[in-house]
DNA sequence: CATGAATGAGACTTCATTCAT
DNA sequence: AATGAATGAAGTCTCATTCAT
């Protein structure tokens, strides 16, 4: 601890040249292969070097720490994620149309590339001691479903999501099972049909999200009318 | 944390007196201490037999290792809540409300020993390495949620509950939104009110497990509203 | 520099057995050799270890790091130095008496364990970022040095030791020279006649600090001696 | 801190253009803030790079390495401070004086530029493993105290000095007890007024330095006379 | 000449596990 | 049956030093 130590003496921080950059690069992609096929504490930094086919020390000319390094791999992911999502988040078009593509887009990217960064930020994602990648996390998760969050409430004003349920329920009801869905996959280690499951889910979670009355006011409404219109020919 | 050896050698085992019987189970519940405040990796033996007051030498008396000793009180804590779930089912009553129960019970389950469990289960139950925990957490979760399988099945052979989805989907929306909200539980510290918690998701899962047929119901009852409106006109 | 980590786990300590102390008297011996020869910084717990026969981790089973093996070390040290001063101390003889023997105490206990505790104690003693081991020195040293201050005080109140000047840059004059002198030992590696020394050290100390009474005396003697002869002149 | 391996490779010297003795300046001049105010293990070659803004490797172009670049640091302080005793030393004054100038001068110098190198000095220059520090600091210790000791030896030729006492002995009686004053700044990191204890101190330190008989030796003197003249008187 | 980049060697420390008693 | 004692194996991190460019 190695020592915990307060770090008085200046540490070497890397340049921003080309080559350094594409180390940075290197690191921080295989960092994420390890840090997802082993989770935080299983990780060690002498597998990634390793990997690599670099000096351990290499590592720690880049990056503080392990710590660090995880940190930053985990945000580089959320970055990607996130970016994802919001560049194609068809923002035009109806709420329904949007939480679909919520849907298949967080499926499609927590699986894309291994189940390993999903179990790394679900499991990690936690106060534990010393490696406290929670604090690092929630703000980027909180980004991350900001656009989820957005498209509920815009939905709720719109009356055609359901308004009896705080808003934060309906995002445990969203989020909650995808993630228990991508923790099966992870569980079984079974390949899922991504594209069949995203839509059976949206399905599904949409018609848990939707206004309940929706429909029923409607035909209530047509029932009203129909009997007006009865009652008034009845007069007649 | 570096990865240890696998225990190779055979170790002596413990015998079955009612002694022994109760060293076990003060490890096991020391073990479920410890192991729910750190997770697994940042427990250590030392720590266990310290609580205890005794050897670390006996910690491996009674079982073969670190490993071992957690699966076995994820084993137990599961007997235990599978337990208290088929125990206090209310069987002979309706759907709904054995639904109901199953969301109370699982809240004030997990969230009843502190959220350490919780943590532990959701967090070390995955593949990493070797020997991992999820193996043989798996079949645990499964005999854990059958009766909520069970119950779901029955729900749609009533008309109760919605079938045009496969069940493993149900059960994801089930307990995804659930284990969603112990996360945030656990991420936050906060507290909650688990009974308000509980009534409120119950509520918003069994709305959205419903059978559609609802909506249905509503149709036949306008389709019926206008034929009386019609009959009743027809009449004058 | 190892990290440093906020010890959440409680250590593993070291019983109170025979063998366990044999061994934490073995490991402060053989700590005592190393870091004399070398110093803190360059001294390692491998070679202690090995200079042993021991595994490195056997060290840090009894004790919870390199610092506080260097302090308990250290601390050992002065208990002994301590102990043979005051054990030894003619506290019954005249303060002259005393001092002599102080000084041969010192350069001897000093001298006579190798100049490493010395070197160790004279340079390490001191401020230096994280093996801050001047806190822990510094009242060990106060100690040692309590009875030599209490005999000049005494010294002061009977009027053998000169009083005009502070006892603070009496015990500078004192320890001062003598440090010096063990600086000059070790720096050239030259042994030296600690007796022979110690004798001519003594006796330059006490003129140093003896009451300029001394003078005063000689003039007293001066008076006589005229008076002695104008006596004689006077019997012509 | 590990030891490090000797350099064995035979370096690139450096040429001695304007530029590069300006480097050399400059990489002293931070050397000497660097060592002094960390002590020699804990100065890195790193930090001292970059308080200059130059990158590590060069400062390896200019000084086999970080021991070498230690010993020039410290050979320049000796220079500049036994330059300035020498220039300053009123030689054709009285021995006391200039021995006044003396005491004034060494502890103004060695707390002058702060009390690192003081304590650099002190404590580094000393035996340790290969390549010492001690080894290169000790003829510049005598060089810089070789004013002190012609001094202290014409006083003994004056008859004004004690000659009672090896010259080493009174190096060590001068010197002990202010590198005894000069740790204790350093150790207390009290600031003191140099000019007020250097007064004392020289005092204290003449007064036991002095020729212990010389008042003595006039009173004599005296006495002779006397009697010789009351001799001469009684034989009349 | 200067340096960006890399690294070998090693330091301290932790911990699950074994085994003689 | 229990444990005191020991340790192998591994982990994270530091830093003086080299060398191609």
């Amino acid at each position: 601890m190695p020592t915990r130590k307060a770090a008085t003496t200046p540490q070497r921080r890397a340049p921003a040249s080309a080559k350094s950059e594409q180390r940075v690069r290197d690191i921080l992609r295989v960092g994420r292969e390890v840090f997802s096929e082993r989770g935080y504490e299983r990780s060690t930094t002498t597998e990634i070097a390793q990997r690599l086919g670099i000096s351990e020390a290499t590592v720690f000319t880049y990056f503080r720490g392990k710590r660090e390094l995880c940190v930053r791999v985990i945000a580089e992911w959320y970055d990607e994620i996130t970016a994802a999502i919001e560049r194609g988040l068809p923002r035009d078009q109806p709420v329904r149309a949007q939480f679909d593509f919520f849907v298949h887009a967080h499926l499609r990217l927590f699986l894309g590339h291994g189940t390993g960064m999903c179990a790394l930020v679900l499991s990690e994602g936690r106060d534990k001691g010393p490696a406290d990648l929670g604090d690092a996390v929630l703000p980027l998760h909180r980004r991350y479903t900001a656009p989820l969050m957005d498209l509920l409430a815009r939905g709720q004003a719109d009356g055609v999501v359901r308004s009896d349920v705080p808003l934060r329920l309906l995002r445990s009801l969203v989020l909650g099972p995808m993630e228990h869905l991508l923790w099966e996959a992870v569980s079984t280690r079974k390949s899922m049909d991504v594209n069949a499951q995203a839509r059976a889910m949206s399905m599904l979670l949409w018609s848990a999200l939707a206004a309940p009355g929706a429909e029923l006011a409607a035909l209530r409404a047509l029932r009203d009318a129909v009997e007006r219109s009865l009652d008034e020919a009845a007069q007649i």
